[in-house]
Order: structure tokens, then C-alpha cells, then sequence
DNA sequence: CTCATTACGTACATTTTTGTATGTATCACA
DNA sequence: TGTGATACATACAAAAATGTACGTAATGAG
């Protein structure tokens, strides 16, 4: 907003304003199962029904329709082997592997936050 | 689940296993607006019409909402002033502080994950 | 021949979220 | 007397997310 000279707290406000690539962010990762499934293939790889196991109370729709998003979004990667009954794996990405130890933060925070609040609320 | 002694993984897993810290702190910070008002309060409280005025998309009735969320939560606080016409702040609490260097690390993943996929998909 | 397994697809219903439009109280100021 | 500013509230509508129920192809096991 201020046009050209400023220092210190400039790069701050930088980031502020590019504040769609947060609010991006946000929705990569907004989906309602999504970064369960993102941290339950922190581990290494899963096939769908073992993803099904994981997160019991997903559905078989919201499970295929998430991973279908996370898979178009590129932090997983699908992988379909020619057998019967069918088999496919699901991977991080590299990039999605940067999202989990942000996602293990979320979730301290989250403890944090409960604990403080649950006296004071 | 495995039920006692298990070493290094663990901590790790438990970590992934108490994955409704996770959910949660996705479902406080996940509304369309949240981490836009969070950030532009980083830099010091404001009041309601200059938040309207700097996240220039949002409706009055969301802006309102989303802050009355917010504010139940924990993480902003809503201070009125009894003057004519109306002055109402809003500034982050600490714990509400906290969030704001996970926004930006999901920021800088966003900018990436842009970067990234602008040449690959 | 029948049944179970796997990884989905599809139609439809419900819930949640977000948006649109309009109204309100108080007082200062012209 | 009329107008504008502020920080909302409220009714209603549209859109998006999620859930429910059921179907399907291929194949090996019994």
C-alpha cells in the first residue's frame, strides 16, 4: 500500500497482503478429512481401504471425493496396479509432505488452545 | 492403539492419533475471512469499519460473523466503546497470537505450492 | 453357480456456509 | 428537519459441502 520506502516491517506487511496464497492454503487443506488423510499418509503409503480403516467414520464417497481433490491439488498421488480385486495407493507428494509438520503444529496449537480455553470459557 | 511400550515412532504417532486437535484447529481458523482478520489484526487492534474497509470482499453480515466466531473461540477480542457514533475494536488475544506464524508458514507453502504447480499441472 | 472383495460411481437429500437486501439506534452537524 | 457515520441485526436466497443408499466390474474361492 505505501508505495516504495519502507524497511523493517515491510516484509511483514509483504506477507500480509499476499494473503491469498493463505487463504489458498487454507482451502487445500479445508476439506473436512483432508489432513487426516494427509497425516495418516505421513507413514508412507495406503491403499484405499486401508485409508477406509484409518479414518473410520469417513464414507466411501467423501474418502474417493477428498482424495480425488488432494490428488488434483498435487500433495497426493494415485496409483492404480492391474490386479483383481483392484488395488490402489495413495502417496504424499513432496510438496505435501511440507504441509505435514504444519499440520503437526495446527494440532499442538489445538491442544494449547483447548486447554487454555476449557478453564476460561 | 498398540497398547504400551513402543519407542521412537510413538511420539509421532500419538501425535497423529490425536488428530482432532487437528481438526479442530482447522474448523477455528477455517472460515472464508478468518485468517484474513487474523492477520490484519497482527499489527494492532482495529476497529470494525477500518477491518471492512482493508479485506475490501467482505460483506458487513460475514465480517460480523466471522468476528463473533472468532471471538467465541478465543482468539479476538471485542472491545466496545460507549460513544456516539458506535467504536468497537478488536484485537488477537494471546493464544490467537500464536496462530499467526503457522499462517504465515501456510502462506509461504501456498506461494510454493503456486510456484510448483503453475509449471507441472 | 454363488459369494466375497476392492475401489469406486451415481442419484438424491440434508446440512452448512456464504451472500443479498434492507432496517435500526444514537447523536453531531448543517 | 434532514443527512451521515457506525456497528451491527434480520429475513431470505443461493451455493457449497457433506451424507445416505445403492449399484458395478472383474475374478478367485467354495
Amino acid at each position: 500500500m505505501s508505495k516504495i520506502k519502507e524497511k523493517s516491517t515491510n516484509n511483514q506487511n509483504r506477507k500480509f497482503l499476499s494473503n491469498c496464497d493463505m487463504t489458498y492454503a487454507v482451502e487445500v487443506i479445508g476439506g473436512r478429512w483432508k489432513i487426516l488423510i494427509l497425516v495418516n499418509l505421513a507413514n508412507g503409503p495406503l491403499r484405499y481401504s486401508e485409508l477406509k480403516r484409518k479414518i473410520e467414520k469417513v464414507t466411501e464417497r467423501m474418502l474417493t471425493l477428498q482424495l480425488r481433490e488432494m490428488e488434483s491439488d498435487g500433495i497426493v498421488k494415485r496409483t492404480v496396479f492391474a490386479e483383481v480385486p483392484p488395488r490402489v495407493e495413495y502417496e504424499i507428494t513432496p510438496i505435501g509432505e511440507k504441509l505435514v509438520p504444519i499440520c503437526l503444529q495446527l494440532s499442538d496449537w489445538g491442544t494449547l488452545h483447548r486447554e487454555t480455553t476449557k478453564n476460561s470459557l
